[in-house]
DNA sequence: TTACTAACCTATTCAACGT
DNA sequence: ACGTTGAATAGGTTAGTAA
């Protein structure tokens, strides 16, 4: 937004760099980290943006092994063996590079490419190895400054705690996939296994990115107060779930370093901010989102566990009166919504 | 303007390795 | 066996680029 550093400049690969990738991920859809420097140097790009090329194509190939699957399996004869990667290699990082990239972190838990590749320059770990020491950094040290609620309170920076799935007005605009909204809390991996909440974290409870925090869409409406609003902190409670909605999440997206972060992060919202927000709410838009929180709230008391119905990964499968009932109550404004 | 997709995120799991 | 932690995966969003 003022030049701070974002994310790393988009490539387009070419047709040749595409071709070369497509073969190697024939021969191989996992290389490890020395074969994709080869391949980085090969094509003129970087080791890390060869993984996401990779990460990205076992995706989809996964997708497409599904689909195929699906419409013409039983009978043939199963899965082809796979290229199965020799074990996953580990890097071993030195003393003197963990303090470096501690050091870091300390400063700025989201670097951004810039910082990342200093890092690389300084500690000799190519910079894909850093991206992921600070992911795996970040899931296993909290931010200390965000406070020590846990995660089933209210959201905190500079995540924002929803209910599994994006707000309803996210998740009308793509597709009419209306799981989301509907979605019973953790169940986006099966049933709610209640022995496991309290533990370690309310499992599957999704995190915004920062930027997804209070990003609004820059049309002037007031889709960031719908992302708070509408995304219900759900807690067990001795009898069920306790839903906090209706909800004017605070958002305190906290910037570690606003010079240089991600650039995905934003600048914290203020308490005058929030109130601003809200009061800018329109009475219409407030009588909607007191409807909305409503049948929300209805909904989540009336929803039912029930392990036959929520069998594996993904699906949430709705009836239709549910999904009428979500697009019927759709904020006439929002024209996202409307889709 | 829209579709595509690289770049990015969290949450979770897998697995290497030191104790 | 267990804890730590690097790597991978799943499932998502953001935003730059080409059509």
């Amino acid at each position: 937004l003022l030049g701070k550093e974002v994310r790393r400049r988009r490539i387009v690969l070419n047709q040749n760099q595409k071709d070369t990738l497509r073969a190697w991920f024939e021969k191989n859809p996992n290389p490890d980290l020395a074969t994709r420097g080869l391949l980085a140097k090969e094509l003129g790009i970087s080791e890390s943006q060869i993984m996401t090329w990779f990460q990205k194509h076992r995706k989809i190939q996964k997708q497409v092994e599904f689909e195929y699957c699906f419409e013409e399996s039983q009978a043939q004869g199963q899965d082809k063996p796979k290229v199965k990667e020799a074990g996953r290699s580990r890097t071993h990082f030195t003393k003197f590079q963990i303090d470096i990239l501690i050091e870091a972190f300390k400063k700025n838990r989201f670097p951004g490419i810039v910082t990342r590749e200093n890092l690389a320059q300084q500690t000799g770990i190519p910079e894909s190895r850093i991206h992921i020491w600070f992911q795996n950094r970040r899931a296993r040290h909290p931010d200390p400054k965000q406070g020590t609620q846990t995660t089933a309170q209210l959201p905190q920076c500079p995540a924002l705690k929803t209910t599994d799935q994006p707000a309803p007005s996210k998740t009308l605009s793509s597709s009419l996939s209306v799981t989301p909204a509907l979605s019973p809390p953790n169940t986006q991996s099966g049933p709610l296994d209640l022995s496991r909440v309290g533990q370690k974290q309310l499992s599957r409870t999704s995190v915004l990115q920062p930027s997804q925090v209070v990003q609004g869409r820059g049309d002037g409406q007031s889709s960031s107060v719908f992302n708070g609003h509408l995304s219900p902190v759900i807690t067990p409670g001795e009898e069920g779930f306790h839903t906090q909605a209706p909800l004017w999440l605070p958002i305190q997206e906290k910037c570690q370093d606003p010079s240089e972060n991600s650039g995905l992060a934003v600048p914290p919202l203020d308490h005058s901010t929030q109130a601003l927000a809200v009061n800018q709410l329109d009475q219409k838009d407030f009588a909607f989102l007191q409807h909305w929180d409503e049948w929300f709230q209805s909904m989540l008391t009336e929803w039912v566990p029930d392990k036959e119905y929520w069998p594996g990964k993904s699906e949430l499968h709705l009836g239709q009166v549910q999904l009428q009932q979500l697009a019927s109550v759709s904020h006439p404004a929002d024209k996202t919504l409307q889709q």
